[in-house]
DNA sequence: AATGAATGAGCCTTCATTCAT
DNA sequence: AATGAATGAAGGCTCATTCAT
């Protein structure tokens, strides 16, 4: 019969996992999940080795949970961003502003953005979760921009189009590795070119 | 005293290394680096675990050489297309082919191009590759435009934004993970939006 | 400083205890003693896993516990058997009797006993609890028979092989794992060569 | 993919595997299969922990190794003494001569014995090859006997019989627990009692 | 050059036992 | 007396790398 992991009620409890699944946190970023063992996640979370297995299944079990708080992360701001639009929508507003928060987004995880996308293809679930993130993005702003009125063709490729870009645009404006490339030019760039998408 | 690796002039011991790399590349492309393991990649390669590393310094060194087959596979055909442009450049018609090129790339090289990218935040010089990869098309296709005379604003901001889009869709047109996106569709947003970059 | 164990005096506590040995009887027999771990034995008991080092100084203390228990579900019903034994002693009567007791135990405690008998080797002091139980049944036999006036030559060696027959026998029978034993035949046979042991 | 275990074949490998076998056979009978680690197997058998995991599966199939060995130790001798057998059987002189093997074989084997013996209700295979040896035992004697001429009512059940009291006998005489108990005089007890099974 | 057996550090996980509450 | 979270040593096993042949 299998230890069946504790599912923490009490504050010092949950403290505990939280303090568990930051560290991993930090270690997946730092040297990445194969670069990480179980003994360093206790000891920089400050317990022991045996309870790490007491909140969680083994050491995926703790990538999964790190991944979860990722996700938040990364799509609650967009969630807040996607409530206030209002009709008409005004895009040439709109869109510089999620650029700006993807990339604010990307600054801030950066790493574990990395550690936790090179697990997408070797383990389904975590692909699965990062499908769902780009799901939930289009699909609320897909309903909102209904909701809103607005007459759009092929709204979900539209969106996810331009969800794309910003995706791409950030990343590269973070990392900033093409010393060719003016940023703050192709920053224009894309924002007009989706703002086209979505007036034509 | 450090091995040092032999770098084999005989025609024998070329078609070995050869051997192993494509070995490596076979078993990445299945389970991963961190699921292959050098005794497998020996195995397939029909030689033995010892004389794995009288071709290559350690495991990380197959992976780059595998990374650089990788690479040439994908640039070699772009290279081509670059090759054939002539001016005027007719967009409407280089842009197409340039997506079909991506994609078929994509679909041939699926799982070995999510296990190597997987590894480019972990490994530097891995990552290094990648971005000298963008670059070298990125640069390619900008040095031809200027020889043909081709007058545009910002080209390297604009080929950078095209190849991204370009990858982006060629790698959701393979995978198909989202059922509410009309891959069709897209792409014929993806081109449009493309060479409308180019023609203003 | 060393726990003491407590002695439980009130009877809340020492019904716990036997809460907790219970627990330990049936998960032994069920999974053997490596396969069982002290905190299923207290979820099983319905206590802490704490309080078990309360009532126990180790998991092997369960174990002694248990054994005791074991031992005395074996011992009691010869007693009473035994007990019953009137002169002049029919062993015609008797012995099926014996066997059929030896039987009923063996059914009823399968498991435990070879869970329980497969430690015998490894610890001393359940290998000595063991021959105490023989060493009881022997002698408690030996001395009732004398004290019936029963003239036998080597009683107590006569004594010893019986058990050692019914012993083996009910174990066979219980487990029925050769077919090409008729146990029923067999049963007759062992009782003929006992009665016989007793009548010359 | 599972790395298979190799089948040495080369003289260097199989002693190499038997020195296994036999560091496992040594530290089992002295402190049981679960006193025993792998790491003490290999530092035993004088080699590294890794190579264990080159010629066994895991700790279990050691266990097996050793078990197969053991099998073989108590098996050969007696089918040694079944063959001399020869018409008309002269029981008097034959049972004591199995006794006496059996004693040796006990004598010799005593510690294994047990370890093994203990694992037979935990482990299925463990069980089923002891099951076997008894079934090979009683088997090949029926056989025999058979085949010899003699004409005996119920064999199967009286040799399963007259080996479970060899059996027993001879693991008391050698653990000679029992101080009340005359080991002498209950050897010609068993002996007679066979002797009488089979003469009538 | 080649083999493949051998090494041993390192990893994940379990669990008897203790301790703060 | 009681809880159950926490400890940390120990175990089985893997695998990149080396070495004897």
């Amino acid at each position: 019969m299998k230890n069946l992991v504790r599912e923490p009620q009490q504050l010092r409890s949950i403290e505990k996992k939280n303090k568990i699944i930051e560290a991993g946190y930090a270690l997946f970023s730092e040297v990445g999940y194969y670069g990480t063992n179980t003994a360093e996640i206790a000891k920089r979370a400050g317990v022991s080795t045996g309870i790490v297995y007491g909140y969680f299944q083994d050491k995926r079990d703790i990538l999964i949970c790190v991944l979860e708080i990722y996700i938040n992360k990364v799509f609650d701001p967009f969630l807040k961003l996607i409530d206030k639009l209002s009709s008409p929508v005004n895009y040439e507003e709109v869109i510089p502003k999620m650029i700006d928060q993807a990339i604010k987004t990307h600054k801030n995880n950066r790493k574990i953005h990395e550690a936790l996308h090179s697990l997408a293809s070797a383990d389904e679930a975590v692909g699965a979760e990062f499908i769902e993130l780009e799901d939930n993005i289009t699909l609320q702003i897909g309903e909102k921009l209904q909701h809103l009125g607005e007459k759009i063709e092929n709204p979900m490729e539209k969106i996810h189009l331009a969800m794309d870009m910003i995706q791409s645009f950030s990343h590269e404006y973070v990392f900033d590795k093409h010393d060719y490339i003016d940023y703050f030019v192709m920053r224009e760039m894309v924002t007009k070119t989706i703002v086209g998408l979505f007036k034509n």
